[in-house]
DNA sequence: CCTTGACTCTGGAGTCACTCCAGGGTTGAT
DNA sequence: ATCAACCCTGGAGTGACTCCAGAGTCAAGG
């Protein structure tokens, strides 16, 4: 591609470090716009794409699904979002984060203290096991 | 089921509070054995099956995903585990929880840092949008 | 005996966000 | 003319379920 910011999806896979097959699989998904092609078929992407496309990445980066990312493309694109309607999003997002943190941290308590009962003899009798298997063990999560 | 220890799926379910259908893949993925089967075809359980689910549910609420339940009930079948070979599992995963942690922080903190910027007014030119569609900002994960 | 309703069966499709593949076409350089 | 490096499409596979249609089973009530 000679012209200034002409790319195919090869290098558009470079420059953001987004696989070809899942660049396909965006413009499938309809939040990456379909692209003109060339005489043989192949997709023509511009700086606009790219920016795009790595808002795309950001947004996956910090855990948006793809409806989200879609939603949040469809406020962009109609120039018709509230800045306090990306903030309920993010918001709403964070403290999804925040509950799943604290599930992990539970989680990873419940995973250490079984493990620290452990002597690491060769005994059949494993106390992780016997954890598992008691009803009582704290490991809700 | 009149006999003390029998009963079917729709029973297993309720006391185990894993629904049917995931019982039923939890037996076509190998890890619940094959039940008996009633004249009419219906799985009949016993209180060992139960045991093993609540198991499995406890495993699977820790993170453990099926192939690491599958080995751990395959050495517990086999009597042929050493304490060891547990507790390393147990370790591995807790390091992948905590890992897992320390991504969501800081994901939870650039949300909020983000959010934050937001002034919640309703011109579209939004900072969290900003903040997205600017490569620089800190979103890794 | 028949019907009703609650239960169960199977096989297949759908979810999410990709990832990989086979079998072919295009492009640019040698 | 041929070669490598790229690109195309459609379809299947992943994990851990979830849901569904259409059919069969079973116990209780009339």
């Amino acid at each position: 591609m000679k012209n200034s910011g002409e790319m195919q999806i090869g290098e558009l896979s470079k420059r953001t470090g987004v696989k070809v097959d899942t660049i396909r699989y965006y413009e499938k998904s309809g939040i990456l716009p379909k692209p003109p092609r060339t005489a043989g078929g192949y997709r023509v992407y511009r700086e606009d794409d790219l920016n795009r496309l790595n808002f795309i990445v950001r947004c996956r980066q910090l855990g948006f699904s793809m409806r989200d990312i879609g939603n949040l493309l469809e406020l962009v694109d109609e120039h018709d979002y509230t800045c306090a309607d990306v903030r309920d999003l993010t918001l709403g997002h964070a403290a999804i984060v925040e509950s799943k943190i604290a599930d992990l941290q539970r989680l990873g308590a419940t995973l250490r203290s079984i493990a620290a009962k452990c002597t690491g003899s060769k005994v059949p009798e494993c106390p992780i096991i016997d954890a598992l298997l008691d009803p009582d063990t704290e490991a809700r999560v």
